[in-house]
DNA sequence: ACCGTTTGTCCGAAATATCGGACGTCGGTC
DNA sequence: GACCGACGTCCGATATTTCGGACAAACGGT
């Protein structure tokens, strides 16, 4: 399941075993005992296998029995569709930042969602918030080092990191521009614990010529949804 | 993983090892093993389990991968947004209708959703359309004869199914009310194959004292949505 | 038509998980 | 303070699954 998860495509049963290293006939049992269960499911009729239908009622059942998950489906819906962008809802996961939701926006232009796919922090506009009750000290131990290398092999500065953190602190919203990918700029707003602690963000995914109008709806709408979220306000 | 769907709620291992009758100790060993691996999680500290956020990535995999979901999604997110009413996209699963997606609306009287729960076809708007390729005969083979009563005690005649199942297709859409519940009416129009053939229906579950002319609205919104959803149209 | 490769199935030996019971701990009740 | 039931862990015997190789069928390129 984690390698087909990673490799989000149906893929042949030999493949996932080489890959794996799994025998082939243990993962031939294997694939057909999930797929009677509906967990998998064949594909294509080329002999692919991919997830089967089992696991979005599962996920289902997840999402509305974590209340803040049940509570940001309906913000994130609600403000991809007022705006019409892709919108999200993000946190944690170890020390690494992670999509939990995702509503695409009118704009068809990424289709694929990213949903349950880690990335380093500092590749993140949300990663800027959901640090920002630590010190330099405390995120130079949490973030490994090499999260700071963006995907071109850009880096990060580390001070540069922390600006952008404190200003994000005292704006209520944090924006980036062409960090990960050079035409998409970030808008995100913290979702908040009583404690004041960034618990996850509420963000929209943006061409980078967005106008710095519409942008300000946008953060003005985040902000708006971020603290209905924030549980105890 | 099954019972757990059918309970839907945290769990005590104890008690899904008794209503399932699996021994104890392997329970708890199952449980820790899917736990680890995040397929289920722990709740509240009182020693329940549930589904875990690996179930939902790999659901998000499994709805990005069908076509005919994923545009859905966009579907029934538009619509349930823009009418502020409950919105879902069912099919058939067996001899079962089925809801695969739900979108709750503004209304916050249903939270939980039945993503995943079979439904006897005749308890169903949508269970109208989706078996009316078939004539009487092939009809009475196919749904069990003890589907046609409902959760009340009721039972719904032959006949009168098969009269709703013609109007609907001539008129483009079906209106049930008070069938499962008595407050309740279900709106649902048809999403066909390039044959002909409705392979899912969308539709709108609101209160039966909803206006006539709200109602219509929504009817028109379902038809112009199953219209797009309904492949080589 | 040929041959090399891939696909899916089958088998017995070896590795692993399940089972059922025993046992210590924890909270409530009388 | 003693008792009771539920929780969670541990253990050896037993049942199941995995493994690796063998094999036939299907496929693709020359």
């Amino acid at each position: 399941m984690e390698h087909l998860h990673d490799r989000r495509a149906p893929t042949r049963i030999a493949d996932i075993a080489r890959d794996t290293g799994t025998p082939r006939s243990t993962m031939y049992e294997l694939v057909n005992t999930l797929v009677e269960a509906r967990w998998l499911e064949l594909r294509d009729g080329d002999g692919t296998v991919y997830f089967g239908p089992a696991m979005h009622y599962y996920g289902s059942d997840y999402l509305d029995s974590v209340d803040l998950i049940r509570k940001a489906r309906v913000e994130v819906a609600h403000i991809a569709e007022l705006v019409g962008e892709t919108a999200q809802f993000c946190t944690l996961d170890g020390d690494k930042y992670l999509v939990v939701l995702n509503e695409p926006g009118r704009r068809m232009f990424r289709i694929s969602s990213e949903i349950g796919i880690k990335v380093p922090i500092p590749w993140t506009a949300s990663g800027r918030l959901l640090v920002d009750h630590m010190d330099a000290d405390e995120i130079r131990r949490f973030i490994p080092s090499e999260d700071f290398t963006l995907p071109d092999g850009r880096r990060i500065a580390e001070d540069e990191f922390l600006e952008d953190m404190h200003r994000a602190r005292t704006q209520g919203y944090v924006r980036t521009t062409a960090l990960v990918d050079r035409f998409t700029t970030c808008l995100a707003a913290p979702v908040r614990d009583p404690a004041g602690r960034c618990i996850a963000t509420i963000c929209f995914v943006v061409p980078a010529d967005t106008t710095e109008e519409a942008q300000q709806v946008m953060i003005d709408t985040l902000k708006a949804s971020a603290e209905r979220l924030s549980p105890g306000r």
